[in-house]
This record gives C-alpha cells, structure tokens and sequence, in this order.
DNA sequence: GTGAAAGCGCTAACAT
DNA sequence: ATGTTAGCGCTTTCAC
C-alpha cells in the first residue's frame, strides 16, 4: 500500500548524474545552456529515481502554488456538479489543480475554508452554488481574485458568470410558437425564488412582442413533480384552452406530462411542452422525451475558470457575464402531424 | 477583486512584535517558553497583519502536506458525489485539504492526475468511482497510502472499501416476507454488471433460506426506467402471480410503477415494490414513494477517508471492507390493510 | 526567555 | 558549460 521511502530530491539526481543540483535543475526545466549529453545524464538519473520535483519548494521561490481553490456555498448538489467539472477541465488544461471545499451554505465553514484556502496560498478563488439570489460577497478585498460562477455576487464590480436565463426562457418560448403553438401555459418554482421569476418575466416579455400573452397567468409552485400534476388540474380547471406548456423545471415539467397523461391529453399532439435544466434524468424518462433549456453549466464553470486563470494572470474581467441558454429540442415538442410549422 | 500586495511573512509579524523569528514561530504555535506578555504581543502583531502561515513552507520542512487527492475514474457522477462529499467532510474535520481530479475513465487523464499529485506530495490518495467490477490497481507500490471508495481495486491487499450489496439485498427481501409477500419478482440491470448479479443471487439466496424463490426467474435489463416498464409486460406475460417487485435500482423501481399503474394494478396493495440507491428524487418522486435500500455512501466517502488518515498515521488497514447498506421504509411496501404483517 | 542559524527542495543570479 | 550561493517562509535545535 505505501512503501519506498521518501521521495528523491534534485540532489539525489544531482548526485547520480554527478553534476550539482543548478546543473541538474537546469536540465530538468529546460533553461541554461547545457551539454546535450548532461542534460541527457540528468534525465535519466531523474527517470531512474523516479523523481517528482517538489510542488511545495517550487511555489516557496515562485510565490504561486498553480492551485485554486473552489467553495461550493451550498452543498454540492446537482447544479454545483456540471460546473465542479468545467472548471476543473479548464483548470486541469492549465496545469492547475483545484481544493474543493463544500462550505454546506454554513457561513462558518465558508470562513474557515476560506482561510484555509489563503493559508494554502492558492492562486484564486471559484465561488459556486446553487442560485436564488445574488449572494454576499465572500469577504471584501481578497489577496486573491475571486470569481463567482452560476451563483452571482451582489457586489456588481465582482466578476460573475450567470446562466442567461432571460435568453433561454425567450428560446423555449419562440420555439413553441415556431411550431404553431399559441396558448401558452407557464408553470413554475415559487414566486420568490430569483430563477422563476426572471424566467416567468423573459417568457411573457417574449410573447407580449407577439401581441400574445399567457394562455392562463404564471402559475407559481414549487419545484416538484408533484407541483406539475397539480398544475395540470388548475390549468383544467381554469376552462382556458391551452396548446402548449413552458415550465420552470424539467422536474416540474414531467410531472405536467403526468397529469395530462392522466386526463387523457397527449403530448405533444394536444399540449407540446417546454421545461427547463435540460436534467437527462428528467428529460430522457420523461414520456415523450422532454425539449428543455440547457443553461450549459459545464460552459459556465469552464468560463469561470478561464477567467479567473485571466485574472491569475493580471487581467481581470470584472462584472456580471452572462452565458448563453441552448434550447434541446426532443419529442415533447415536436409538431402535430399535418400542421405546418410557422416558418 | 484582488490586491493587498503580498501576504505577510512571519518576519513581518516578528519585526511588528519586536522579536526574532524564532520566537515568533514558537509564539504562533505555542511551543518553547515564553513570556505570555512577549506571546500576546506577537499574536497581536499577526492579527494586525491577518498573518496566516504558508502552508508550502511548513510543510518543506514538516515533509507532510496535510493535504490529500481525490480521483474519481469515472467522470464526476451521481455515485461519486455523496462519497466525495462524505469523504471531503471527514478530511476537512482532520484539517486536511483535498485535491479534486477527475479522470473520466481515461487512463491517460488519472496517470497525469497521479504524477501530479504525487508532485504536490499528498499524503495520500482515495480513489472513487462507479463500480462495475473490481478495477485494477491505480498503480503499482505508491509512495503514499491508497484507498478505494465505493469500487474496489482488484488487488486484495489494497485497502477498499465498499457497499454490502448482499446484505442490503437481504434487507429488501426480509423486508417484503415481513410485509407478507410471498411471490416476489426480480428486476435488475444488465447481466453482467457485478451489482446485478450480486443483489439478484443475494436476494434469492435470502429466499431460498425461507424455503422460497423467485416467482419468476430474475429479470436482467438495463437501469433504466423504460426497462421497468417493459419488464412489467413480461412478467405479466408469464402468466405467473407476483405480489412484489424488488428493483436493481430505484429507476427500475418507478419503472415498474408506473408499468403496473397503466394495467391497473395497484402499488402496494396488489404489489409490493423495493428499489434500490434511495437516490431521492426517483425514490421521492415515484408514485407512491419508494422502499428502497441506501448504500450510504457518504457514510463510505467518511469510512474511506479515516481509513486513510489511520493509513497516513502509520495503521493501515488493507484489504476490503464493507459498509452495512440501510433500508429505507416508505409507502412502496405498507402492507394492505387487513393483512396482518409477519411478526 | 530569547536570538541566531541551519535546513526543508528548489530556482535563479552570479562565478568560474 | 557547469558549479556555487542566496533565498523563498517556516520550524527547530542550540547558544546565550
């Protein structure tokens, strides 16, 4: 399991190329001017040793640890994941590596890893989680850039990178009337939650510059399956037609196809349906598959990352930066036969 | 964003205080003998500075970096999170940080990862990812402790650590005779995934204890929910009586929910049904929720993570160990009124 | 009780 | 082309 005594030193290799340790440092970064035959002897040494220069002596004379830190504010759950995984993408290409901190929303925990993470000298900070409202800023005037991705930052001048929820509710929205739909529902998370808001408004504002307005007002719930059937049954009972539902969540939206599956209403023949995380889980189980917006969360924390290494590297991109939607498109919107889509 | 010029030294907050370094160093860490007055002054003088110790130079001379990899091999997935979250929740309560890398099942990708890991000389490395078999070795003879969470290395003197599937399958099926069922079904994943295969023998070996067997041969598909759905026509095909269903995973589990809904049957009055991962939001969202059985993995990420701090303190504990599964009751199996359940 | 100095592993400036 | 040396920030003997 562990085993072979500690690791060899540049004066080991030194020593077993029989050249000082400037000789062999130099052979082993490339830089000086040296024999081709040395810097051979000194690689081979190095390989015979097993050598690994030591990332702790380097950051000592350098003053940079190439390493970052990332705080997930609230526990690292579905949204946090996809952009753990940019990030690190980004950062790995670049040599980086990252601390990851699970601060569990507890401001506690966010100062002691905050802390932590400066004691580690790390480069620069990723601060993500799940978004209702623009958060405090992590601590004013770090030593260290800061980037906040997904969630954003209530200090303006910060740099943040936010899905463009308004572009990606717009999307969902022209891509239903694109297929000949008209009666639009919206069904959505709780009225104050940030996210549906911001969508509920974008989709309206989208269909206002139609002329059109919502088949039936936005319904606000929660997100939850459940929240959708039961949404069903008040968009039944409101006696308002409706062609097509727009929900909040892909979570939401599958359990709309529930309810009307259960009432006898086909999707998408009677209502097509939009949801929104593009959640595979949801999306792909969903009867029929689900069209829903992607906030490509993977993009934003790749963009985080590359901002932040900008920033690491004297410059910074401050603000707000928002991050395109995609729309998915798949069964649950696809157009009725015989019906012609609006070109 | 950024600024305070560089972090203050040691030097600093000796030169603040009025000592040498020596004595601040032993001041900070509250070694050697001081004055308390001379003690104060110079914790004073760091909080004027917000002083925090570089992490690098101590640990040059300490020759431990209190800091620790995590490689996931597959990429960053639903199984991984808990174990990571467990994992980074028992390390950070030991002060240690951890590295994140993901390897997305690439070989060249979790090489590179090791290298440089073992350049920034962790003190040891986890190793986690979904399990389909045992995985090879991460390498041969590492310089620092190892240990596998949730897959297990094929080695077995490599130290793993990984769920009870035969108990939690055990657990479902005493379960189901305790409610009363006699007739039970089995609906897993694809055959040769190790998981399928141990949860279905295990949990007819549990039934033939009782004198029982499955009353259809066990089902092999995929893990999905439109399996669930297709394997409900088959065992209705088979023309044999079943009055419980227990699932490879929870997927499955509200597959075949919704399966027997669409022919009328009713869950848990006509058929009892136990998934498997209490992954909630299959399990919470399934109709009615989901009897399913927990692997813990968080509690695998925690039971990892001190193995390998025992592992780094000198007290390795090789070899596989297994981690009781949990058996999480809701409506799935409440038994129907009037029949009395099993004592 | 406090200061001075060596050394952890490495790089970079300066000698030779 | 190669060797020597100082110094990154800190801990730890060892003198005083």
């Amino acid at each position: 399991m562990a085993k072979p005594g500690r690791p060899s030193t540049i004066s080991d290799v030194a020593a077993l190329a029989s050249v000082s340790v400037g000789t062999a440092s130099k052979a082993l970064n490339g830089s000086g001017s040296l024999r081709p035959e040395t810097r051979q002897r000194v690689m081979d040494a190095a390989a015979r040793l097993g050598f690994r220069p030591n990332a702790a002596a380097r950051a000592l004379n350098e003053g940079r640890t190439y390493t970052v830190g990332m705080i997930t504010t609230d526990s690292i759950g579905r949204f946090s994941i996809p952009i753990l995984i940019g990030a690190e993408d980004a950062l790995g290409a670049g040599r980086m590596s990252v601390f990851l901190c699970d601060a569990r929303d507890d401001p506690i925990r966010e100062e002691y890893y905050l802390r932590t993470l400066l004691g580690r000298r790390v480069d620069g900070i990723i601060v993500t989680g799940r978004r209702s409202q623009a958060r405090p800023p992590i601590a004013a005037d770090q030593p260290v850039p800061v980037v906040y991705a997904f969630i954003s930052s209530a200090d303006e001048r910060d740099c943040s990178v936010v899905p463009d929820e308004v572009g990606g509710a717009a999307k969902a929205v022209e891509h239903l009337l694109a297929v000949g739909r008209r009666r639009i529902a919206h069904v959505t998370g709780p009225e104050h939650h940030h996210s549906a808001q911001v969508r509920a408004a974008a989709a309206r504002a989208r269909l206002t510059d139609d002329g059109l307005d919502f088949a039936v007002p936005a319904l606000f719930g929660e997100w939850s399956e459940q929240w959708g059937r039961q949404a069903v049954s008040l968009l039944l009972a409101s006696g308002t037609a409706f062609d097509a539902v727009f929900c909040g969540s892909d979570q939401i939206a599958r359990g709309v196809a529930d309810g009307l599956h259960a009432v006898g209403m086909r999707v998408p023949d009677d209502v097509a349906l939009v949801g929104f995380d593009n959640w595979s889980v949801m999306a792909l189980a969903c009867r029929p598959p689900l069209t829903s917006v992607d906030m490509d969360l993977e993009g934003i924390g790749r963009v985080a990352a590359n901002l932040l290494l900008a920033a690491i590297n004297g410059e910074p991109a401050p603000g707000r930066h928002t991050h395109p939607c995609r729309l998915v498109v798949r069964e649950s919107t696809a157009a009725p036969p015989g019906l012609a889509p609006r070109p």
